[in-house]
RNA sequence: GCCCCGGUAUUCCAACCGGCAGAGAAGAUCGGCUCAAAACCGAUACAGUGUGGGUUCGAAUCCCACCCGGGGCACCA
């Protein structure tokens, strides 16, 4: 070979080295590219595998923002990876597009809500292709479109027909700005979670999903489901739906024949309960008042209604209450004790009545003292406590108090076992039973609002609530827009004359639809099933198709929704397997929550000045510089703060990485058998860890691992085996393919720059070589007292005796025992030796 | 108050079943390249793992107590 083409070879090299890689225009050709070919449409019929994952489908507010970018980075990064690994791999998207802030836009703007709707949906969908998402687009679906809530107003149905959905009358949280009723899980610390205003009150006929029926099986199942959600989730869940286990109580009441039963975790203090206290706002303290007393009662039950959630739920203000002016009898004790109304009991919780036992709950301490009424200690606290109500664990006392003659005795009891002997005796008696009560309520679901799924009922003077007969679904929402949306004491829905009044579906006669919408998390509790037939309309889903998909293989999404989106969805999930529409218990195999995008320690808010704007951040840095900087910055679950990140040193990585790609001198298809071996067991010991990496979601480490893998083949080219090295090709070939799950428009082209066609994102994960994997020497490390004094080339396969020898005939070992007695030689082969000795 | 999770170089983060505290990155300093700067290449420095005990031949890792931070529940009887 002459001089001149070796140097014109060396040249060329040297060209591509110094050459820049040009990040948008690498962007704009393999958009189109892929779109073209399609690579990300999930077959039904295929053989393969199957993987669902699921990514929280967003809102349509504006355009997207960190927060999006995060975690479909994230999610992307395990989509692409299945799809690698041969799996066929279900990965859908649309929008959450019913909700109130289009509501208030079409009120500001005097248009209707689907315009500033499906407006914002076409910007982020535009943004979704732009972002280089592996989605399934042919899947896409809106919740607002008719077609859609038409199944969501069915499944409404069908839940109704196994009285799942019901109306009944009770006071309800209402936010007084957004004029709607609002669940107990929208209410955050007595305020609208959506607008912060003080939530008051209202007795109000509504609609309620009886979520209750499966508190004991939503909480059971998270036993199974702990192994595969983060711990902060299963946790909130747990406590949301809050267990509790004790008894009920029944009290005979003077002058009543119905006993009144209370509810209590401790039923071993009911010797100590010295009197009755009933919530004010439940039927049962309107049932009780004497005559006497009705003035009073009514005086305080106005007062406290007026009252709103934030100073209801203040801990520390005095207690208040009026008595009832009957008695009640102490099952127990027999003695006649006074039966009060106050607001510090729940008239939603338990059975709204609670046996006051100052001596052992702080809240009946406080209202025995403020009232005047006795205190009994019924469990003796410790010599040093120093509180009032004592509620720990110590032996029973006054069970009966001394000299009182009682059916039961459990003085000197612990407890637990005062606990289960009055429960015994109670349940023998016929006074009361062991029970089991859950903080968790039913959902409730209507709301005053126009932009959400009608409720397809029809209110008739003669034939009361009537169904919308299926094929007459989906009730379409009539075309209100601006003013007409203006909260105004009356729904929209129920302003809107002419489409309210139908006639009756089974008598024909005049009659009313119901004019409340449905919460937006109805559409979000099932829209997982609808992606696998989106157009179908004949049916919600197709069953087969749901034993083919589901459930979801991993669900990523903001811990914002731990409570309210999952449980509902888990509920839902639970309803229509028992309704026989689907198989599977759970809707979520496996959930991963994302951290949020925060800016210089603090959330991103306008109000801070301090938010990141993602366009501006993808145009200074591309796609693939964005996208690696989130999945690299910390474990998905944790906070990115963007100050502590460089979306610039990400960059720069991909440049170097992208650059390697023009270096790789040998030609497609060259048999890396022949290349260097040190090179080799970078490359698939990278690309063995990498899937566990990914796999364990570990995904910053394993962008540190490509990092590592490209330095290495870098080092190989400019000091090592050289350019033309087979070796050198297949790390590349290996960085491009692992790669193409965080940057694929950066993978893309160094795929292409090795000569490949796309897309390199169905390449396939290469085949590990096991004989790669396994190191020719590995360092030992031998110990004296726990220091290291000396480090041993030994092979991996060394016997445990050979490794003993070998450290304790090192030099430097000899040395350190000078003088010494070796105790105990600890030996783990091949790593460790450890000599104690003295 | 109860229940979860976390605390490792200046910073973001690694460290498998207890076995050399450092994989990767940001920033800093120095050097090479350059008329110069950026980019690029190379080198260097920086922690004994929140605190105090315990178990162990050996602890960032396991146990106990406490401190700090994040999250959930909370007048739920």
């Amino acid at each position: 070979m002459s001089e001149q083409v070796e140097r014109t070879q060396v040249d060329s090299v040297d060209t591509d080295r110094e050459a820049t890689y040009d990040v948008m225009a690498t962007q704009d050709r393999w958009q189109q590219v892929w779109e073209d070919l399609a690579p990300f449409v999930a077959h039904d019929d295929s053989p393969r595998e199957k993987r669902y994952a699921l990514t929280m489908f967003p809102y349509p507010s504006g355009d997207l923002h960190m927060g999006h970018a995060e975690v479909t980075a994230l999610h992307d990064v395990i989509a692409r990876y299945w799809w690698q690994k041969g799996y066929e791999v279900l990965n859908p998207m649309g929008w959450d597009s019913f909700g109130l802030p289009a509501e208030n836009a079409a009120i500001k703007n005097d248009t209707h809500p689907a315009t500033y709707t499906y407006a914002n949906i076409e910007t982020q969908f535009e943004s979704f292709k732009k972002y280089g998402l592996s989605f399934d687009w042919t899947r896409r679906l809106h919740t607002s479109d008719p077609e859609y809530y038409r199944w969501t107003q069915w499944l409404f149905l069908k839940l109704r027909e196994q009285g799942l959905a019901y109306r009944k009358n009770s006071p309800v949280n209402w936010c007084p700005n957004d004029q709607t009723v609002l669940a107990n899980e929208q209410v955050v610390d007595g305020a609208c979670e959506r607008c912060g205003a003080e939530v008051t009150k209202r007795e109000l006929t509504q609609w309620y999903f009886r979520t209750t029926a499966y508190a004991q099986e939503l909480l059971d199942c998270l036993d199974d489901l702990q192994e595969n959600w983060s711990d902060k989730v299963v946790n909130a869940q747990r406590n949301w739906i809050g267990r509790s286990e004790g008894a009920h109580v029944d009290f005979v009441i003077e002058g009543r024949a119905e006993p009144v039963t209370v509810y209590t975790t401790r039923p071993d203090t009911i010797f100590g309960t010295t009197f009755m206290v009933v919530a004010v706002d439940a039927p049962l303290a309107e049932e009780l008042v004497t005559d006497e007393r009705r003035t009073e009662f009514e005086t305080y039950r106005e007062e406290i209604r007026r009252e709103t959630e934030i100073e209801r739920l203040s801990t520390d203000r005095p207690k208040t209450g009026v008595d009832l002016g009957v008695t009640a009898t102490n099952p127990v004790t027999g003695a006649q004790i006074p039966v009060w109304a106050t607001d510090y009991v729940l008239a939603d919780y338990g059975t709204g009545a609670v046996m006051g036992v100052p001596g052992g709950d702080q809240r009946d301490w406080q209202f025995a003292t403020q009232m005047g009424l006795p205190i009994v200690r019924t469990t003796e606290p410790p010599a040093d406590f120093e509180g009032e109500a004592f509620h720990g664990e110590g032996p029973t006392i006054n069970s009966p108090a001394a000299g009182v003659d009682a059916p039961l005795d459990i003085n000197g009891l612990p407890v637990d076992e005062a606990k289960s002997t009055t429960i015994s005796y109670l349940q023998d008696a016929g006074l009361g039973r062991g029970t089991v009560n859950f903080r968790l309520r039913d959902w409730l679901l209507s709301r005053q609002r126009y932009w959400g799924a009608p409720i397809p009922i029809i209110h008739c003077p003669v034939d009361g609530e009537v169904p919308v007969p299926e094929d007459q679904l989906p009730v379409v929402l009539p075309d209100l827009r601006g003013a007409d949306l203006k909260p105004k004491g009356v729904s929209p829905l129920g302003a809107a004359t002419d489409w309210v009044n139908v006639a009756c579906p089974t008598c024909g006669g005049p009659a009313k639809r119901d004019t409340d919408t449905m919460d937006t998390f109805v559409d979000s509790s099932w829209y997982f099933l609808r992606y696998l037939s989106p157009n179908d309309d004949t049916r919600a889903f197709d069953p087969a198709l749901a034993e083919k998909w589901g459930p979801c293989d991993l669900y990523i999404g903001g811990d914002e929704h731990a409570v309210l989106h999952l449980l509902y969805a888990r509920f839902f999930t639970k309803a229509m397997r028992d309704m026989g529409l689907i198989s599977w218990d759970e809707p979520f195999s496996a959930y991963l929550s994302q951290g949020k995008v925060i800016n210089n320690g603090r959330k991103m808010s306008k109000s801070l000045g301090n938010g990141i704007n993602l366009g501006d951040q993808l145009a200074e840095f591309g796609v693939d510089a964005v996208r690696l900087t989130l999945v690299f910055a910390s474990p998905p679950e944790d906070n990115i703060d963007w100050a502590d990140v460089s979306p610039a040193g990400s960059a720069k990585f991909l440049q170097r990485a992208w650059r390697l790609s023009g270096d790789v001198a040998s030609e497609p298809g060259a048999d890396p058998a022949a290349g260097d071996v040190a090179l080799r067991k970078v490359t698939h010991r990278t690309l063995h860890d990498g899937a566990a990496l990914v796999e364990s979601y570990r995904f910053n480490v394993l962008v540190a691992r490509i990092m590592e893998l490209v330095n290495a083949t870098r080092k190989a080219i400019d000091s090592g085996c050289g350019p033309a090295d087979p070796a050198v090709r297949e790390a590349t070939e290996a960085v491009s393919i692992m790669l193409s799950l965080v940057a694929p428009y950066t993978a893309e082209e160094m795929w292409h720059r090795l000569g490949h066609e796309p897309t390199v994102a169905r390449a396939g994960w290469p085949v590990v070589d096991e004989a790669l994997l396994v190191e020719d020497s590995v360092v030992a490390v031998v110990q004296v007292q726990g220091k290291v004094k000396a480090r041993l080339d030994v092979s991996p396969d060394v016997s445990e005796a050979d490794l003993e020898a070998a450290a304790l005939a090192d030099p430097a070992i000899v040395k350190a025992l000078e003088g010494k007695t070796v105790r105990k030689v600890i030996v783990r082969a091949p790593k460790l030796v450890n000599i104690v000795a003295g």
